[in-house]
RNA sequence: AGGCUCGUAGCUCAGUGGGAGAGCGCCUCUCUGACGCAGAGGAGGUCGGCGGUUCGAAACCGCCCGAGCCUACCA
C-alpha cells in the first residue's frame, strides 16, 4: 500500500472509472419503478458545439445534483441530447462546400440535407465525448437529437394541433431578415449592438426629418406626425410634392400616436418595407408596402437608378445625391442600437413576407400563472421578474425559418386547386382534389422543437412509461440567457400539451467570465478551453472548482489560481487517505466495537455529522459554492489538520492495540463516509480511493449518500474539545511569537477553571504534548511558574515556560497587545450593556450572551494583566 | 427609456438584523516519517458615500457615486 504515489495523478483515474461505470449501467434510468423518481433534462447542446466554460459549468452542477439524488436512493434519470441547431449547422456545412468552390444550391435541397446528416453521424457527437470526459452521468441510452424521428413525430403533432386551435397562422407580415443566413429570425434572435451612425436630417418640401436610414427613403408611402403636435396640424390629411432624388414624389401625411413629438423633428418618413413600426403605421392608415431593399441586400428595381447597390453602398449614394439637390439639412453624429444577426452579426432587414407564426398570448397566460402559483418555482427567485416582464409582453412567434436544415413545415399545397393541407403524415395528393402537392419549403425555429425536449425526449405524444413516471421532470438547470428562448417556450408547451409544467425547478446559473470579468468569446481570444483545465488540473478539480464558485446570482470568474488550488485540494485527500490506508494492517472491526470510543473519535464523528447535515441543506437549495466549501472546511481543516494529526499517535503506539483499533476504524467510517458526501463533486478521486478502502457495495457512485441525525451529533465532544483545540492553538502561539523553533520541546502549565476541566485536560495532556510539542503538566491550585508566557483559553489558563529559551522583554510586548484587544472589547460591549434601550428591548438571549462575553473578556483581562505584572516583577533573564 | 444585479481584506468572492469570514496572495518559522500541490503562526477591512428605520444595520428603506447585465418600436 505504501507503494501508492505521493501525487494524486488524475490521467490514471478518470477514463478508467467512467468505462467502468457506464459499463455497468449505473447512468440508467428505469422506465417503472418502485423508488422515487428524479429526473433533469439536459438542455441540449447545439450539434456544432464543443465544450464550453458555459456547459461545463451547467453539465457540473447537473451531475452533483443527480449523483447526489442517485446515491439517495431516488430512480435518477438524467436525460441527454442535442440540438439540431438549425442557421449554425447550416452554416458549417455551407463553408464546407464553399472551401470546396460550391454552394448549397448547387447540390440542390436533398442532397445537401443529405451531406449534413453524414457531416452529423461523423463529427456530431464531438460535444457529448467531452461531457463523458467531464464525469457526466447521463443515461446515455436515451440519448436524443431534435431531428430524430420521435421527436419530429411531437413536432408535427404541435404544430398541427396548434393549426387546429388557431394558434399558428400565416402571413404577411414585416420581419427580422437576415440577407446573410437568408433567413428570418424571430425577434429573440436579432441581438442589438451600439453603432456610430449619422443622423441625417433631410427636407421633405415644407418639412424636415431626420433618420438613420436615408437609402429607405425609396420606399417611403407617407410622412407620420403625432396626432397631438401643434406644429404640424395643418399638414395631417394633405398631400405633400416633395423633390427628392428622383424627381418629385407625392407622400401623404398622417397623424399616428407611435410618433414621438419630442424625438428630431416629430416628423418621421414611413417606410412601412422596412421597418416594423412603419409597418404598423402602414396598416392604421393603408399604406401601400414599397419593397427597395431585397432579400440579398441589395436595391431592387423599384430603387430606380439605385437598383442593384448593396443597401449600405446606397446609403451614401443617396446622401450625396441629395446633398447635391440641397435637400440635406444638416447631419449629425448618432450612436444607436441596431438589430444584428445572433448568428453571424449582419445587420438585419426588416422585411415583409410571408412566414408562420404562433399566437403566444393564450399560450403564455398559463405558463406565468404556474409560476405565480408556485407550480413552477424559479431559483433564484429574482429572476421570476425578468420572466414575468417577457412573458407578459410576449410577441407573436416567428417560426418559419427559410434553411434546408430543420424541421420542415408540415403544411401542403395543391398544385391544382391551391388549397393548403396541415397534416401528420406527408401528403402525396391533395386530399381534396387529388391533384399534385407540393410541401412548403421552409422550416420550423430550431427552438420549436427544443421547445418540446421535455416532452418528445419522453416519448410523448406516445403515452410511455417514461412520461409517467418522469413528467414533470424534477429541475431545469441553465443559464439565464436562455430563460426566454427555451425555458418559456417549454413551459408554454408544456402546460398545453402535458397539461402540467416540465419541471418543478428551474436553477439559473450564473455566467461563466474570464479573470477579468469579461464575457468569454472567441473574438476577444479569452477563452479557457476546459479540456485543457481538465488534462492539466484533472476533471475533480476543475468541476470542486464550478461548484465552489457557482454562488447564487453572481458571474464566475474563473482565475486559473482557484482551480489549482482546489488540485491541492484533490491532492490532501489522496495523501490523507495513503496515511489511512498504510496504517490497515490489523484492522478488525468487529473488535473495536465493545471499547467506549475516545473523545477526538467522538469529537469528528459529530463534526462530520453536522457537515452532512449542512451539505444536505445546501444542496437542497442548491447553494453548490455552500455544500462545497463545508466539505472542504471539514475534509482540509478538521479531519486532516485535527483528526489525523491525532490519530497518527494512536496509530504508532504499540503500547494500545485496542486503542490502535479503534482509530482504524474511526478513521475510515469518517474517510469513507466523507468520500461519499463528496462523491458528487469529485466523483473520480473518490472512486478509486474508496475503493481502496474497506468498503460495501460495487462502487461509490451507488453507495448510499450520507446522512445526519441528531443521533450522531454529539455537542458534548465537540464542547470537551475546543478548549484542548484552543490550549494547542495558544501554545503555537506564543511559541511562534516568542520565536522558539518548532525542534525545542516546551514546558507548559495548564491551570484549569474547574474540576470538570481539569479530568478533561489530564486525559487530553498525551494530546496537548503531541500537537504543541510540549510537555504539559495540568495543575487546579499553586503558584504560577516562573518566567513563562501567558494565554488565556476562555476560563482556563495557559503558561509556556520560557526560562532559558527566550528574553521575556518579547512576552511583555505580547501580553500588553492581549490586554488593549481584550479592552477594546470589554469597552464595545460595555457601552452596549449600558444603553438602556438595549437592555429593555434586544432580546433576553442577546442581552445575556452579552453579559457573559462582558465577564468573559473581564476576567480573561485580569489574568493577562497578572501575568504582565508578574513578569515586570521578574527579573529580567540573560 | 425602463428593469435587474453588484460595490465587504492586495485579488476573487461568501455572508439578508445581534460578537467582520474563506480561498489565493503577502510576512515569519519548519527538510515533523500522508501531503512543500505541505505544516505552524501572523499582518491586513471607517463592509462605495450620505441620510433614515431599529435597542442594534455589512445586511432593511431612500438618495448619490461607480461597475455590469437584460428588455425596448426614439426613427
Amino acid at each position: 500500500m505504501t507503494s501508492i504515489s505521493d501525487r494524486y495523478d488524475p490521467s490514471q483515474v478518470e477514463e478508467r472509472w467512467y468505462r467502468v461505470w457506464e459499463a455497468r449501467g449505473y447512468f440508467r434510468a428505469e422506465a417503472a419503478s418502485p423508488k422515487k423518481p428524479y429526473a433533469i433534462v439536459m438542455p441540449p447542446p447545439n450539434v456544432t458545439g464543443s465544450l464550453h466554460m458555459g456547459h461545463a459549468l451547467n453539465n457540473t452542477l447537473q451531475d452533483v445534483l443527480i449523483r447526489m439524488k442517485r446515491m439517495d436512493g431516488f430512480n435518477t434519470l438524467w436525460m441527454p441530447g442535442t440540438d439540431h441547431a438549425g442557421i449554425a449547422t447550416q452554416n458549417v456545412i455551407e463553408r464546407q462546400l464553399a472551401a470546396e468552390g460550391r454552394r448549397k444550391d448547387d447540390l440542390g435541397r436533398e442532397a445537401f440535407v443529405a451531406r449534413v446528416w453524414k457531416w452529423k453521424e461523423e463529427s456530431g457527437g464531438l460535444i457529448i465525448t467531452q461531457l463523458k470526459r467531464l464525469g457526466a452521468s447521463c443515461d446515455w441510452s436515451r440519448e436524443r437529437f431534435t431531428m430524430d424521428p420521435g421527436l419530429s413525430e411531437a413536432v408535427r403533432e404541435v404544430f398541427v394541433r396548434l393549426w387546429e386551435e388557431e394558434l399558428i397562422y400565416r402571413g404577411d407580415y414585416i420581419v427580422n431578415w437576415c440577407p446573410r443566413c437568408q433567413t428570418a429570425l424571430s425577434d429573440l434572435e436579432v441581438e442589438r449592438e451600439e453603432r456610430d451612425a449619422e443622423f441625417v436630417y433631410i427636407k421633405y418640401g415644407p418639412l424636415t426629418l431626420g433618420t438613420v436610414r436615408p437609402e429607405t427613403k425609396l420606399g417611403d408611402t407617407a410622412l407620420a406626425v403625432h396626432p397631438k403636435d401643434r406644429r404640424y396640424k395643418q399638414y395631417v390629411g394633405k398631400t405633400l410634392d416633395v423633390p427628392s432624388v428622383e424627381g418629385t414624389i407625392r407622400l401623404q401625411v398622417v397623424a399616428d400616436a407611435a410618433v414621438d413629438p419630442k424625438f428630431g423633428t416629430g416628423v418621421i418618413k414611413v417606410t412601412p418595407g422596412h421597418d416594423p413600426i412603419d409597418f404598423e403605421i402602414g396598416r392604421r392608415h393603408n399604406l401601400p408596402v414599397r419593397t427597395v431593399i431585397g432579400f440579398d441586400g441589395r436595391m431592387t428595381e423599384l430603387a430606380g437608378k439605385y437598383a442593384g447597390l448593396d443597401r449600405f453602398e446606397c446609403r451614401r449614394r443617396i446622401v450625396e445625391d441629395l446633398n447635391a439637390l440641397g435637400l440635406i439639412e444638416r447631419i449629425e453624429p448618432y450612436r444607436h442600437a441596431v438589430g444584428v444577426c445572433y448568428r453571424c452579426r449582419t445587420v438585419v432587414e426588416p422585411l415583409v413576407s410571408k412566414q408562420w407564426y404562433v399566437r403566444t398570448k393564450p399560450l403564455a397566460e398559463p405558463a406565468v400563472k404556474a409560476v405565480r402559483d408556485g407550480r413552477m418555482r424559479i431559483i433564484p427567485r429574482g429572476w421570476r421578474s425578468t420572466y414575468f416582464a417577457w412573458m407578459e409582453n410576449i410577441r407573436d412567434w416567428c417560426i418559419s425559418r427559410q434553411l434546408w436544415w430543420g424541421h420542415r413545415i408540415p403544411v401542403w399545397y395543391c398544385d391544382r386547386d391551391g388549397s393548403l393541407h396541415v397534416s401528420r403524415v406527408d401528403l402525396t395528393e391533395c386530399p381534396q382534389c387529388g391533384g399534385p402537392v407540393h410541401q412548403d419549403t421552409d422550416v420550423l425555429d430550431t427552438w420549436f422543437s427544443s421547445g418540446l425536449w421535455p416532452l418528445s425526449t419522453l416519448g410523448w405524444p406516445k403515452e410511455t412509461p417514461e412520461l409517467k413516471t418522469f413528467y414533470p421532470t424534477s429541475c431545469l438547470v441553465t443559464g439565464f440567457d436562455i430563460l426566454f428562448f427555451w425555458v418559456a417556450r417549454m413551459a408554454m408547451f408544456g402546460l398545453k400539451f402535458a397539461g402540467d409544467v416540465p419541471f418543478r425547478d428551474v436553477y439559473i446559473h450564473a455566467l461563466v467570465r474570464d479573470a477579468e470579468g469579461q464575457k468569454m468569446s472567441k473574438s476577444k481570444g479569452n477563452v479557457i478551453d476546459p479540456l485543457v483545465i481538465m488534462d492539466k488540473y484533472g476533471t475533480d478539480a476543475f468541476r470542486f472548482t464550478l461548484a465552489a464558485l457557482a454562488a447564487q446570482g453572481r458571474d464566475i470568474r474563473l482565475a486559473e489560481e482557484r482551480i489549482e488550488g482546489y488540485r491541492n485540494f484533490a491532492n490532501k485527500i489522496w495523501n490523507a487517505s495513503r496515511l489511512v490506508l498504510s496504517n490497515l494492517d490489523g484492522y478488525d472491526p468487529q473488535r473495536a466495537r465493545s471499547a467506549a470510543p475516545p473523545l477526538a473519535d467522538r469529537w469528528i464523528k459529530s463534526r462530520l455529522n453536522s457537515t452532512i447535515g449542512h451539505v444536505r441543506k445546501a444542496l437542497d437549495r442548491y447553494r453548490f459554492n455552500e455544500a462545497a466549501s463545508a466539505i472542504y472546511q471539514f475534509l482540509w481543516h478538521e479531519f486532516c489538520d485535527w483528526y489525523l494529526e491525532i490519530a497518527k499517535r494512536s496509530l504508532d503506539g504499540d503500547d494500545d492495540p485496542a486503542r490502535r483499533t479503534r482509530t482504524q476504524v474511526t478513521l475510515i467510517e469518517v474517510l469513507e463516509t466523507t468520500l461519499r458526501l463528496l462523491h458528487p463533486f469529485m466523483p473520480f478521486i473518490t472512486e478509486e480511493i474508496w475503493q481502496r478502502l474497506p468498503h460495501a457495495g460495487d462502487s461509490i457512485m451507488v453507495a448510499q449518500y450520507p446522512t445526519a441525525s441528531r443521533a450522531n451529533a454529539d455537542p458534548r465532544a465537540e464542547r470537551e474539545m475546543a478548549p484542548i483545540i484552543g490550549v494547542v492553538t495558544a501554545v503555537r502561539n506564543i511559541r511562534s511569537e516568542s520565536r522558539v523553533p518548532p525542534s525545542v520541546e516546551l514546558q507548559v502549565t495548564v491551570r484549569p477553571a474547574g474540576a470538570e476541566a481539569a479530568g478533561a485536560f489530564a486525559e487530553a495532556a498525551p494530546l496537548i504534548n503531541a500537537l504543541a510539542r510540549c510537555v504539559v503538566t495540568v495543575r487546579s491550585a499553586g503558584p504560577r511558574p516562573r518566567d513563562s508566557a501567558f494565554a488565556a483559553v476562555d476560563s482556563h489558563e495557559v503558561f509556556v515556560h520560557l526560562a532559558g529559551v527566550v528574553d521575556l522583554a518579547a512576552e511583555r510586548l505580547r501580553l500588553a497587545r492581549e490586554i488593549q484587544k481584550a479592552e477594546d472589547e470589554i469597552a464595545f460591549v460595555e457601552t452596549r450593556l449600558a444603553r438602556r434601550e438595549f437592555v429593555k428591548r434586544a432580546p433576553a438571549e442577546v442581552v445575556e450572551r452579552e453579559r457573559a462575553r462582558l465577564d468573559e473578556h473581564r476576567r480573561r483581562r485580569a489574568k493577562l494583566r497578572e501575568s504582565l505584572r508578574w513578569i515586570a516583577e521578574s527579573p529580567p533573564t540573560t
